[in-house]
DNA sequence: CCTAAATCAAACATTAATGTACGAGATACT
DNA sequence: AGTATCTCGTACATTAATGTTTGATTTAGG
């Protein structure tokens, strides 16, 4: 396996096994961020020994798992088209990524407590640039507020999908109900209120 | 110690470590929810075995030490009179509870890891009923936007003030800062959003 | 001052995880 | 079919944490 005396490819069914090794390691930490090797192991359906000759250590499991994740995150919001009005396009985004978002808060909470806070922001670092960018553009076109910086209320964006997630985790909340309310909540982060109740004016 | 034969008051010293157990553990474990029960003993000026007398588990210090913070919570907060208007008494409340929120999420993060998230949401549940019933209150007043139900509100509630704390904690934000754009963020959160930007008008 | 209560350090038992070593056996590729 | 590659189980070394036990020592409080 590491074995791999010069640059020939790998063995396919080493190829699988590694895959099923990172796709275990997703959904045991999504689990339980503290899920140990052994757990992943099994679960991917694999022995001990196995691992371990893919991934030499767990940082280095929890590296590429995190990489993997990222990556994945990236190719299903790459491709959205954010060009729009701000406002929809901020609609779009929150709805094609919550979930998203979700699926990789147990990798992310693994590689925080595994690798520091630091070499995880790295990774995160895309899709909280997108949110970014788009938020500044909402503000440079006078649709979003400007009284707030922009890192607060990108801050506030991730906070509140992940409080979603974990509402949804927690069985207090599906995600017919998430899908309705997010949205509207975002764009309630990102705009002025109103001044007084809007019906009273 | 824990040799208390019967109902007799507890030594003044025994009384004296066992509060400095509970700091310690406290500060310990705000900076690092998994601190082990050595360092915390350390860190209390405490023998291992001493601790172990006071606290017969590490699941029992945390509960100890969770119970106390939320107790010190409650004693902080309930004071407050929030019968005015609703606006003003979110705001009061906000301002002064996220920096509570702020030391108490590592105890809280350890508790979690520890007994599991359902035993902490007991605890929380007194703060939480708190924001649920002003809410309410400000749904019924008018003031505050009824077309999320206040569960959903009251979650994005703590969501952004646990987040806030996280920025805080990774320095990326200063509590000046915090204090500014909290209110105003929480204000927006639970109010309906200006129909277009509000200049516009 | 005397006793019960509380403390301490050091040693021990236990559990659980990480990572390594080995040799036998299965499986892919040519 | 033959060979390098990969996998497997078991066993071992190491580290680190949790609790426990013991027995000597200190300290509070009446």
């Amino acid at each position: 396996m590491t074995t791999a005396t010069a640059d020939r490819p790998p063995r396919a069914d080493s190829q699988r096994n590694r895959a099923a090794i990172l796709d275990a390691a997703l959904s045991c930490l999504a689990a339980n961020p503290r899920a140990s090797m052994a757990e992943i192991a099994q679960s991917a359906g694999v022995g001990r020994v196995t691992l371990y000759g893919h991934f030499s250590s767990r940082t280095e499991l929890i590296e590429a798992a995190a990489a993997q994740t990222m990556h994945r995150a990236e190719a299903r919001l790459a491709p959205l088209d954010l060009n729009g009005d701000p406002r929809e396009a901020l609609e779009l985004l929150v709805t094609s990524s919550w979930r998203i978002v979700d699926d990789s808060r147990g990798i992310i909470a693994a590689a925080e407590a595994e690798l520091g806070t630091d070499r995880v922001r790295d990774h995160h670092d895309e899709s909280m640039h997108r949110v970014q960018r788009l938020i500044e553009r909402g503000q440079a076109a006078g649709v979003f507020r400007t009284d707030q910086p922009v890192e607060w209320l990108t801050a506030c964006y991730f906070a509140i999908v992940h409080g979603a997630a974990a509402e949804i985790r927690a069985g207090r909340l599906n995600e017919t109900q998430a899908a309705a309310f997010l949205p509207a909540t975002i764009l309630a982060l990102v705009t002025e209120p109103a001044e007084r109740l809007p019906r009273a004016d």
